[in-house]
DNA sequence: TCGACGTTTAGACAATCGTCGAAATGTTGG
DNA sequence: CCAACATTTCGACGATTGTCTAAACGTCGA
């Protein structure tokens, strides 16, 4: 699953637009994990792609913890997962984290 | 007024410099909660100050509630509390919140 | 084919979180 | 002084979260 996880039929896009307030939800919560955060970081340092298994945090925490992190930030449309054979590649969205930083300016500016 | 009260006994005060990894990681805490936010959002928006029951919120959740985001709020260091009499003025920290969305670029920029 | 490997799912658990009501604290005005 | 008000603290509750183990799934190489 390369796409998005929309419950209500609102699909949670990643072009260079605006947030919904949902995904805009979705991505301060995820960012708020100091865990996720790192993974992400790692992500996006490897500009490109990586699989979960060349995570520094694979052997920090278990298999199943990493998935879950994965499967968050995927939600919230900060990475995307493409399945290549075994592995899965873990690529940043800085789409998305750009709209969530332009959001989060523009929703506490004092001209709002 | 861009020099924080000099004898005051205030908890947290930080220039507009780097964040320590504890306070990125509480203020990526504190904006993850959307009911948090939007506290923070009117805060932000009366540039100045304004008493905890003069936020809308006022009437949503008890006043337990606000109080305790307040106080969350100003853990992170993204507001300023101060005493008026009956009422607690609460003053947005925006250079808390620009040290934060700068880290947040940098430290998830391709060349970092 | 079969087993090893990367990943996901299911189920469980402790810790944290957002929320509340009630009581306490502190402050102003009559 | 006292009553009303703004805010905080306390203790509790249900929901969510991060984590684990165990099992399942999917894919490659020998």
């Amino acid at each position: 699953m390369t796409s998005e996880h929309g419950q209500d039929g609102e699909p949670v896009a990643q072009e260079s637009h605006e947030l919904s307030d949902r995904q805009f939800a979705a991505v301060a919560k995820a960012l708020a994990d100091p865990r996720r955060f790192g993974i992400l970081g790692e992500i996006a340092a490897s500009e490109g792609a990586l699989p979960c298994c060349a995570l520094s945090d694979a052997d920090k925490v278990s298999a199943a913890t990493i998935s879950h992190h994965i499967k968050e930030l995927e939600t919230s449309g900060l990475i995307a997962t493409v399945r290549k054979g075994r592995f899965v590649e873990l690529v940043f969205q800085r789409t998305t984290l750009d709209a969530y930083l332009r959001r989060l300016s523009r929703s506490l500016s004092p001209t709002s």
